[in-house]
DNA sequence: GAATACATCCACCGAATGGTGGAGCCCTGA
DNA sequence: TCAGGGCTCCACCATTCGGTGGATGTATTC
């Protein structure tokens, strides 16, 4: 028996998860959490086998959730359950320990499969994740930034000029138009202004 | 008995709703649907009382099909249920006719008091979105863009330069700087930049 | 050891942007 | 009818930005 621990911050969601493995003989839900934290102690409390996690939860976020209970209980596997997916999601959730990424549009029956694969210590990603995993592994260079590249992206999108940008990093205003450069190469665009838009629309910039 | 249609992208939400009004006396789940499209379909032929409404969806989006529905079926009642509460959310979903607006964070409880509320012609409201309704009224002024200052930030958000906005909205580049202006003075930004990500932080840019 | 990616820096130039202080027109609501 | 908001336009000027083509040092990888 698979016991299952269920994350997530929408009651409507954990009551159609809940719905979906009470149908299975072989997954039987132990616990429910609203939040990262909660998650945790569920998860450990009640020694779970799988946990299914949400990663936009108020308070403790599902990748610093991942990452905390991977040290408490390590036997237990974190499935990631989320809406989005995009690429800046997918990285730090495996990263931080997560045995597999499904997205909210799966359905029951994939979901009871996925879960069934972790448990088993296999890993389950969702067919776009994975096409963005391959791309990233494939080519790391075009399209991804470095993170001197985000760090530079994200000051000019708070509003920084380059001087400002360039002091606020302790390093010279020539660097950050290189860096600008880059970005705008990597992106395909002409501008600070479209590229702090791609930043957002690539979920890079908060 | 209330008759109520569900749409929504996610199958586990739907489940979830299914579940929450299975356990009800007066309410009957009478069909689903995907996307904005099949459910106004469906609730056109099921003659739905109440509709629950997703707002993100793939093909026609909530705000489009509610609207829709007024048109094809006003008795039908349209609340919408959504996980995104930002302030360019809500006004276009009242305005497109939707009767109601709830959070997914809601309770099953809540859920159903709202769906009883609408099918009896009453409007509910989240507490959060209320507020944010009540502040927009209150002052219409400042921090709201007028409709040609977001049409002016989201070509400036696609790479434009001034020059290229006003010839794609046949107006002289003059009157570009001056609503770029009048946005920095709403934002408290000093340059495009920032102006695009406060942009997108307000969600008012796609 | 060589190749590569990354971060740092330089100079020069034209073009775009932002700041300021106007102005007129149209519509809506008081 | 008048006030206010929104949209359009103008001129001038300093600053900033983007484009180009380099350069160096370091760490990592092959």
């Amino acid at each position: 028996m698979i016991r299952l621990v269920i994350v997530d911050d929408h009651p409507i969601v954990r009551g159609g998860l809940r719905d979906t493995f009470a149908g299975s003989d072989d997954i039987v839900v132990v616990g429910e959490a609203a939040d990262g934290a909660e998650g945790i102690s569920r998860a450990t409390l009640l020694s779970a086998d799988v946990v299914l996690m949400d990663l936009r939860m108020p308070g403790m976020d599902g990748v610093a959730a991942t990452a905390a209970l991977r040290e408490h209980s390590p036997s237990a596997r974190v499935l990631i359950l989320t809406t989005f997916d995009s690429e800046s999601d997918v990285l730090p959730a495996i990263e931080a320990g997560a045995i597999g990424y499904l997205l909210k549009d799966a359905l029951p029956d994939e979901l009871m499969r996925a879960v069934r694969a972790a448990a088993r210590g296999e890993s389950v990603l969702a067919p776009s994740v994975t096409q963005q995993l391959l791309g990233q592994i494939r080519k790391p260079g075009p399209g991804a930034l470095t993170d001197r590249e985000r760090e530079v992206l994200q000051l000019v999108a708070n509003g920084s000029s380059n001087r400002e940008v360039a002091s606020a990093l302790f390093i010279g205003e020539a660097s950050i138009k290189t860096h600008l450069q880059h970005i705008y190469d990597k992106f395909g665009v002409r501008d600070r202004a479209s590229a702090v838009a791609e930043g957002y629309r690539r979920r890079l910039l908060t």
